[in-house]
DNA sequence: TTGTAAGCGTTATCAG
DNA sequence: CTGATAACGCTTACAA
């Protein structure tokens, strides 16, 4: 097994304590002593043991970021920066895919990781405020995404109804008038796509523009797989749109394959917006408008509260908006 | 703060063994026993404190997948299958991003996290046999991907001679005569590309075919957007070609793209072989030919062979290849 | 079947 | 400046 302080200390010939007081730098250990214990250290190959000093600590500087999938390009550019971003302040990163489930959503918050995380950042999909509210344990929390969060956490996120909005008038303005909208989920199901297509909703509303049932288009199961599918399945019914706004850049990826393969161009058929600006989304062709998320100022807002609580701040829950910008290329061109 | 087994036993009126008997569903417990601690427990909302388990039993728990960068995404997709993989034996996955960066691997293998983990899955880019060796601590290990391995680590890996060989056979099969390989880093930077390029190399050696020092095409870096300028500058600087086999699919998708850019047409001008078969591979236009490696193979056996040697197998280090499809697509229609 | 007590490897308090 | 010694919360012989 591997050498302990105690081992050191035995060696060195002295207190585990001063092995202690050596390996954490502590200032006040005569410098004879410690190059005595810093000799024994490097005999032993003595590498503190991060369990033990966290239990004894009460800092296990592990946070755990829990998403419902990591190979979702979104989500993993969205680790990519919570890794970095917590590095620097030497936290260690623990993924946890809920894979959008019921089961493993509760798990996340029911405190799986009780006493081995100092935080949690979660973006939920089916949990209702309600559900959090009751499940949470006493581990910080800070809330990633679009369901309603409850008044007692803090929650980061895009106004998704107006950059819905911001999506829809867009193309709007490029003189098209049946715009679809991708990624429907009947009622309650997924917060996001609600939000998504109540922001398209009342954007043709306030527009005047033609409206129709058949133009939200429901997809089962998300990614571009099932959105190519739900695309075809619109087409072939016979739904007709000139624009389309689509839940997120892997949908619309996959509407620009059903799409081009039923022999509409886009943008001049059909002008096609995603969201999230994926790294894909500018190697289309054409390259694909989008919903660009301040994925940044998202994660970074993120741990900054996350770092009060786990600092001790009390009080009733934040919620903080982040900004949007929409990046138009040439799936929207006029 | 939370509340512990003592306070459970306390309120149930028990000793704590009793109640650890209880949370670990230790058989012999009389039921009225087991009812008055189970209710006790979920009056307190009892959950077990991991670090001190953990600690206590010298099983963590937790596993650790270090790899280059997470928004990567082969790597997005590898950790995904990783995930899953160990959560059906309740493992946790710890991600460490090494950013391709010496220092970080270093530190990765240097047992940041002794005690931590209870196992390692490390795929490498720059760390050479020799350091990897005189690196590592006692935490048991498995290395992924394509750097030579030292004797006494275990190893799983797709061979990438034989490989490159079939990618670049595939295209000269088709009737094309002067291909080119982008992702070309000069001498022992990295050992993949190294590889990748040997493998091409020794396919064009052995068909007689065109062998041209410019048509190793150098990259500065990875992803779509360095392999987009590479071949720009390629192009630029006259360098002509038929076919073109890609160090990852995302220089393929960058490399389409600025063969597009240059009124090349994909594959009638040109064929183009990626490698990986990430998701967005099916989603390019034409479809981008494809290596695609066993991902689950790989995640499979290299979990197998950590899971082999926590348990305290001991030996020299094992070395297996897992297999490959070339997935032909569009790109490379004839 | 249940309780007592000794660890697991650190940190932290308090004397010396 | 350094040494005992008590936590941290749990598991696990060993007893009862």
């Amino acid at each position: 097994m591997s050498a302990t302080l105690q081992d050191v200390a035995a060696l060195a010939g002295v207190s585990i304590k001063t092995v202690s007081n050596v390996v954490r730098e502590y200032q006040h250990v005569r410098p004879s002593t410690r190059a005595r214990v810093q000799a024994a250290i490097d005999e032993l190959g003595y590498v503190p043991h991060s369990l033990a000093r966290r239990l004894a600590t009460g800092r296990t500087g592990m946070i755990a970021f829990a998403l419902p999938a990591i190979e979702t390009p979104y989500f993993a550019e969205l680790a990519a920066v919570v890794s970095t971003e917590i590095g620097g302040f030497d936290y260690r990163l623990l993924i946890e895919q809920t894979a959008g489930g019921l089961a493993d959503e509760r798990a996340v918050l029911r405190g799986r990781e009780q006493g081995l995380i100092d935080g949690l950042i979660f973006q939920p999909t089916v949990l209702d405020a309600e559900a959090i509210e009751q499940l949470r344990g006493s581990t910080p929390l800070v809330l990633l995404g679009e369901i309603a969060a409850p008044p007692t956490v803090d929650h980061v996120m895009v106004d998704n109804i107006a950059a819905a909005r911001a999506a829809t008038f867009h193309l709007l303005h490029s003189g098209r008038t049946r715009i679809a909208f991708l990624g429907h989920v009947p009622t309650g199901g997924h917060a996001t796509a609600g939000l998504r297509a109540r922001g398209y909703l009342s954007a043709l509303a306030d527009s005047g523009a033609h409206r129709d049932d058949d133009l939200l288009i429901p997809m089962t199961g998300f990614g571009a797989f099932a959105a190519e599918a739900a695309v075809v399945d619109a087409l072939e019914a016979g739904v007709r749109f000139d624009g389309l706004v689509c839940f997120d850049d892997l949908a619309a990826i996959g509407a620009m394959k059903a799409l081009a393969r039923s022999g509409r161009v886009v943008p001049d058929d059909v002008g096609v917006v995603g969201w999230d600006d994926i790294l894909m989304s500018q190697f289309t062709s054409p390259g694909l408008t989008t919903v660009r998320p301040d994925k940044s100022a998202l994660t970074r807002t993120a741990f900054r509260m996350l770092r009060e609580r786990m600092d001790g701040a009390d009080g009733p829950g934040r919620h903080e908006l982040v900004g949007f910008d929409l990046v138009v290329r040439g799936s929207t061109a006029s």
